[in-house]
DNA sequence: CAACCGATCACCT
DNA sequence: GGTGATCGGTTGC
């Protein structure tokens, strides 16, 4: 990485447009790696209502995408798609770059970017952020203690999982199913602020039971905010 | 530290 | 009525 792109890197992070979701899950996966989730919450939801700011939004919070899943769309058996289109599922068929939340085990959401064009299913789950802004909005979401912070442990905690990681950005299905990734004046956007990794992890998928050695899942490698035990390599 | 289990709800058969 | 793209606490070796 040279000097140029480490400035690019600082000051100048690129709205990601919706083209790059249109591909295939598995190759917008790849790119999707190290691409920063940037959450902002309007002013409506402001705690501290006296305190006027500038701002459009009253917090900023945004990891990297260090851990992903690709799932391929009707013929995937482990996918929301696979029976074909019903109401729940029906965002995975519109257009690319939109966000698929859906409610599971009667406590968490995880949240999914629609992939390939219109008309087809397809989707990546965001499994991992690393922080790297709003720390403390997202330790008072997930209901942990912001003064242990300084803890690699408690900052992995934070959007490790995902359903860790949209309870940090408080992401829900009825604020935020269907929403596109891609308008500059959303709260939910991805952005590309140039980084660069050396090495990506590529494993099965977790918690599926049917098509469960497809090899789906993909990591930053050596990436300390990835989920689960092994970071390193394949389970057989 | 791995294995297990309960929570709790939307969806589909 | 069964199941699930999870999590975190407890159990037991």
């Amino acid at each position: 990485m040279s000097a140029g792109r480490i400035a690019t890197t600082l000051y100048h992070p690129k709205l990601v447009l919706q083209e790059f979701f249109a591909g295939d899950p598995r190759d917008v996966s790849r790119a999707l790696l190290g691409k920063i989730l940037v959450r902002r919450r309007p002013l409506d939801n402001l705690d501290c209502k006296s305190h006027s700011s500038p701002f459009p939004f009253d917090w900023l919070a945004a990891g990297r995408i260090v851990e992903v899943e690709a799932y391929l769309g009707e013929n995937d058996p482990a996918a929301h798609a696979y029976p074909g289109r019903t109401p729940r599922n029906s965002v995975l068929f519109g257009p690319p770059g939109h966000a698929y939340v859906y409610f599971i085990y009667g406590t968490h959401f995880c949240m999914n970017i629609s992939c390939m064009p219109e008309g087809e299913a397809g989707c990546i789950l965001l499994r991992a952020l690393e922080p790297i802004m709003g720390e403390c909005a997202m330790a008072k979401a997930r209901h942990q203690d912001a003064q242990q912070l300084s803890n690699i442990r408690a900052r992995k905690a934070l959007a490790s999982g995902p359903g860790n990681l949209c309870q940090a950005l408080a992401i829900s299905r009825e604020r935020d199913n269907g929403k596109p990734v891609y308008e500059a004046h959303s709260d939910l956007v991805v952005m590309d602020d140039g980084f660069v990794f050396s090495e990506m992890l590529v494993t099965p998928r977790v918690g599926i039971t049917k098509a469960a050695d497809l090899p789906l899942r993909y990591a930053i490698a050596g990436n300390p905010f990835v989920s689960g035990k092994r970071t390193r390599m394949n389970a057989p």
